[in-house]
DNA sequence: ACCTGAACACCGTTCAAGT
DNA sequence: ACCTGAACACCGTTCAAGT
């Protein structure tokens, strides 16, 4: 037979991070959803640390960044690289915990992606410093777009979902008026109430268009 | 006397995650460390997740958004604002972590934060979805221009500093250059080489100067 | 090679009780 | 109002042992 694998293993973990947050992604938890003892886990993974680490390779493994004979202009490159990275992120609710908890060093295909943006950022025509502030910027700034409320669905049903967001909406919109003026007007957009097209295309919009303006000045 | 009280638990949490991360941030540690038993805690704070908001009102009170009569225009108030996110994240290592983890709708200051950069991003002619796009994209790129690995010196002498930057350094140096050829030609700033004039200016340039020339579009 | 059993040192939290 | 004691249900992890 030979059920438990590592693979198998991250898959699960991820389905629970997806439906019930990265917090319930747990060794024991794990283990008795695979029919198995929470020690058998440790004979595929060290410990938590490299499992969550498992995680974020196989998540950023899915949308492999081109290959290196891509000639195409950079400012096209780039633009793949956050639209996908959005996408990611949209896809699996719990991909900005793991990002945000992983050892990025460790991570194989995190690495790859890294390395993507340094280079794109390089032929740009800035400098070494100011590359790695950018390649650093392009994952945070896309977890920026990509974070609107719109994971519930996984999560919930529709129904269950509504009632959250209905419920977020009338604690914004019952803050004091004279202290959060903006808030209160926009509650209903803060909450989850944003177009697709909104955070797709303006928020992608809004990361290259800074790189490309302080690009243009070199 | 009178020894323990919100602010007391709140400091020596603030404390404690700044030199050994949030993760050692625990109810037990915080208990020991202010010579009381758990339980105590539980009066001041109803459950830690409470205790996690007062370590972020704590933080965002701090650098306070100036009052209502600003009239200056638009791009000097979002640039201070940045400025101000940046300075504190610098200055609190665990800022990150905090601001990551907690449900910023229960945090008051940051509320005060987020109408700001809303109002601001009116003014500059953004309509209300991209408005919310854009106080949630300030913070986010904060983080980003804030998280150069500067943050050793709380948690480390000089010298031990100095050693886990060079391991790292190596680390990445040792990795195959032909899958990863730009991080390791820039591994040394990759890693920690960053100098302060290319995060607080150009960064914080990267981050406006999207803003400024969408704004401009319309 | 792959998994189990028992045990250890840690968590957050509740609930009744003390002063 | 403010804190303690004892207990509960969880963690991750080690180590020796099984097949």
């Amino acid at each position: 037979m030979g059920k438990l694998s590592a693979t198998a293993i991250v898959e699960r973990a991820l389905e629970i991070g997806d439906t019930e947050g990265l917090d319930a992604v747990t060794i024991r938890r794990l283990a008795t959803d695979l029919g198995v003892t929470p020690m058998a886990l440790y004979w595929h993974f060290k410990n938590k640390e490299q499992l969550v680490v498992g995680l974020a390779d196989h998540l950023i493994a899915g949308f492999a960044p081109e290959s290196d004979d891509d000639d195409r202009p950079w400012r096209e490159r780039m633009r793949d690289l956050i639209e996908g990275l959005v996408r990611l992120l949209r896809t699996h609710p719990c991909a900005k915990s793991v990002l945000e908890q992983v050892d990025q060093v460790a991570v194989p295909s995190f690495l790859a992606v890294w390395d993507l943006a340094l280079g794109l950022a390089r032929r740009a025509g800035f400098d070494t410093e100011q590359s790695c502030l950018i390649s650093k910027y392009i994952l945070q700034s896309a977890i920026a777009i990509a974070d609107a409320p719109v994971h519930y669905s996984a999560r919930y049903t529709p129904e269950e979902a509504a009632e959250i967001v209905r419920r977020k909406r009338v604690t914004l919109q019952s803050l004091p008026a004279d202290r959060y003026p903006y808030l209160v007007e926009m509650a209903a957009p803060m909450v989850g109430g944003i177009s697709r097209e909104t955070y797709d295309t303006f928020g992608v919009d809004l990361i290259l268009s800074g790189i490309e303006s302080l690009a243009a000045r070199r």
